[in-house]
DNA sequence: TCTGGGGTCCTAGGACCC
DNA sequence: TCTGGGGTCCTAGGACCC
């Protein structure tokens, strides 16, 4: 341990002990930019863009040197070009992201059973039993660092602790190309010298909040009568914010998590006034969420429609549903009443969404739909889209569970 | 030529029930 | 006939994350 491997930073000191920290937070530096470099070479040492060039696209992803023009992800386009007008802008290849992230997911998994993806880029690993094959949770991060390069060419940063939230600030302070491992009993000091922003869940809000407040550092967070935090967030964040100011974390690495929602929403590039042309992107998008939904065997009971208008204000409608569904035409139904009752001429829509909830599993519905008594079914199941991926399933009511 | 799209979680008010 | 209190569900909005 110690040691400068020359390409990258391994910040974990001599004799160190790490059999404390064996949650491992792995994260590709950049990555969809790397991705893309690795087949644009000739571009490595220039200020590279991954996004839409023009409309109202952001950036998606940049590489360290456009960073160093303050460019980040989710900003502006525009901006971003009107700071640096040189910048390498690439197309993003979704398709391609996600195969570099099944390899290198494959190689936590030769790891540890215990991987917890991140979305697409980053994971949670606990390790606590692999250190008998493997070593130690910083002998682990290395070998990881090191495969994930030789098997795909991508570089990635490593956090080791003994908590979740740690190890994905450590990770973050690694980057790029690091690995530092904070045992138990250093999480303390190395929580309270840093900012409130680098606190999971402490976003611009809450960081002007605590700044009314006088607090700038986690260790300022740790230091305050929890009554104040809960007063001024609320109850449930300022309990965790103050929990994770002392490195109390106890969520564990778990493997998977039922999906709570699933929608679809588009921003124009021009605002859109034409009414019927909202509600056929709307049909559009309630057929698409429909079909992820029967793909997951899913129902959802809820519609939720949401609007965003010309000055960026945003509204959403709900409506529950009678009987729980995954059929197009069903989502459509309820989505586009609720859109009725906001449609008005005059109306300019900046983005238009729709978001099925409140999923219920639909197994079981489909074997046991009997069309003689309920024929009504058949008609239902018919949309757009199922011809791709199925009829949909019918009369799951009594197979819902919350 | 300012602000994407996929999500999760929390809060708060009102309805409703006991 | 001046007004409790707790619990749950529904709904809208907002903060936050990648």
């Amino acid at each position: 341990m110690g040691r400068q491997d020359g390409s990258g930073r391994q910040i974990s000191a001599e004799g160190v002990d790490d059999r404390s920290a064996t949650v491992l937070h792995v994260d590709l530096d950049a990555f969809f930019v790397s991705v893309e470099l690795l087949s644009h070479p000739e571009y490595v040492h220039l200020p590279v863009i991954v996004g839409h060039r023009g409309g109202r696209s952001v950036v998606t992803a940049a590489n360290y040197i456009a960073r160093k023009y303050g460019i980040n992800s989710a900003m502006p386009m525009a901006l971003a070009m009107r700071q640096c007008p040189n910048a390498i802008v690439l197309e993003p290849h979704m398709g391609l992201y996600r195969d570099f992230s099944t390899r290198v997911m494959s190689i936590f998994d030769d790891v540890t059973p215990l991987v917890e993806r991140l979305g697409i880029d980053e994971a949670f690993l606990d390790v606590a039993g692999a250190t008998n094959l493997f070593g130690s949770p910083a002998m682990i991060g290395e070998l990881i660092r090191a495969r994930v390069f030789a098997e795909t060419g991508l570089v990635c940063s490593v956090g080791a602790a003994s908590t979740k939230f740690v190890a994905k600030l450590a990770s973050g302070l690694a980057k790029p190309n690091g690995l530092l491992v904070v045992p138990a009993e250093k999480a303390v000091a190395f929580l309270h010298p840093l900012p409130v922003t680098a606190l999971w869940g402490v976003g611009a809000a809450t960081e002007q909040a605590l700044t009314r407040l006088g607090l700038k550092l986690i260790g300022d967070i740790a230091h305050t009568p929890l009554d104040v935090l809960k007063k001024t967030l609320g109850e449930a964040s300022g309990v965790k914010l103050h929990e994770l100011s002392w490195g109390r974390d106890p969520r564990a690495v778990t493997l998977e998590r039922e999906e709570k929602s699933v929608g679809h929403e588009v921003t124009f590039e021009h605002d859109v006034t034409d009414l019927d042309r909202l509600r056929s992107e709307l049909l559009r998008q309630c057929d698409l969420v429909a079909a992820r939904l029967r793909r997951s065997d899913l129902v959802a009971r809820r519609v939720a429609l949401k609007l965003r208008y010309t000055d960026f204000s945003t509204i959403t409608r709900s409506r529950t549903l009678a009987e729980p569904s995954n059929v197009g035409r069903r989502i459509y139904e309820e989505a586009v009443a609720a859109f009725d009752l906001l449609a008005a001429s005059g109306i300019r829509v900046r983005l238009i969404g729709v978001r099925a909830e409140q999923l219920g599993t639909a197994s079981g519905a489909v074997g046991l739909w009997d069309p003689d008594e309920d024929w009504r079914g058949a008609e239902l199941a018919v949309d757009s889209v199922t011809e791709r991926f199925g009829a949909g399933t019918v009369r799951p009511a009594s197979f819902f569970k919350h």
